[in-house]
DNA sequence: GCAGTCAAGTTCAATTTGGAACTTAATGTA
DNA sequence: TACATTAAGTTCCAAATTGAACTTGACTGC
């Protein structure tokens, strides 16, 4: 993963009279995608220095740390699952529950009935200390993401993003008309 | 970043009917970092079709597509300006630049004294079309994800995520202290 | 029961990626 | 001038990624 820092401007752009163009400006204050830029910027600022750090302290790659975290939310739930909700293709995440289930971090649950060829998977004890250790710092590095905005105001951006999200079906899944 | 390729699926399981915990709510409803789990899902969301899409019209990959991009909002920058703003390293991006060269699409300016060693990078003709006929496809999407929002609603979320990005440099580059 | 269908998960091979070392060029210092 | 220093960009290669094909098991209808 990417080791970006990048030293933002607290400034508006000052009038054209920069020789170099700031790309970074430029795409944050002339960019037709004003919205995901800002979010995979940000996205990009949150995760490397997290990923990078879990991965240096407790030899877990992206995708596997990516399954401990899921089921420490959703306990028992499916490979397919964790794909459909982080974006990693499901071999990816085969390999990573493979190595994971040989590192005794997580356990097959046996399968229930109706559920078709779904695996439950579980975190073992230990697959649950390394998450009680490791999550503190993915909360705080948000918690000090969000320090510049009031409660209201994320109270705020928390519901904007919300709606965004509720109404994603209306438009993931389909291109306008174009493709 | 992450360049995943993901056929998403346009329904999820909904909540009350399955045993298993539907692992979309816990992410959005029981999750620690409600605001980074967003923006992550969201840019999933929509880059990955348009990113597919240009992948398949015009054969760029996406660092490739990330370039053009790039410069046609700041015409005259360096591999390195892209570097740190799309979070791709600098040797990703060098083979990128190449191949873009090697196909016409952008061309290296003369160097500009008092810069070091940047190399200026340019969109042909070329480039600029292509950039013409795909820009719009980033820019309706973004319209469509944020079409649930009301134009106050739209304006205040770009006010919190710019506040946000602002002062990114108090956070980025430095974990929370127990690490 | 027994085929037929479908979806979850695995394997394989080819591509893509990115860390580390390296090269190159500009600037600083004397 | 020579030399050191810094930073941009490139090359190399091992490792990670993922599309495609495959396997496996569960459910459906007969």
């Amino acid at each position: 993963m990417p080791a970006t820092q990048v030293a933002l401007d607290e400034n508006y752009p000052s009038d054209g009279q920069d020789m170099a163009p700031d790309m970074l400006e430029a795409k944050l204050w002339a960019n037709p995608c004003p919205f995901t830029f800002r979010i995979n910027y940000l996205a990009l600022l949150y995760n490397t220095p997290l990923y990078n750090w879990v991965q240096d302290v407790y030899g877990l790659k992206r995708p596997e740390y990516v399954v401990l975290y899921s089921l420490s939310l959703a306990d028992g739930s499916s490979a397919r699952d964790i794909s459909t909700t982080s974006g990693f293709p499901k071999n990816t995440l085969s390999r990573a529950i493979k190595l994971l289930e040989s590192s005794g971090l997580i356990e097959k649950g046996k399968k229930m009935p109706g559920t078709g060829r779904k695996q439950a998977l579980h975190l073992s004890q230990t697959g649950w200390e390394i998450i009680n250790k490791t999550k503190p710092a993915f909360e705080q590095q948000e918690k000090r993401m969000l320090k510049t905005l009031t409660d209201g105001e994320r109270q705020m951006l928390f519901e904007l993003l919300s709606k965004v999200v509720i109404h994603a079906e209306d438009w993931s899944g389909s291109l306008p008309e174009h493709s």
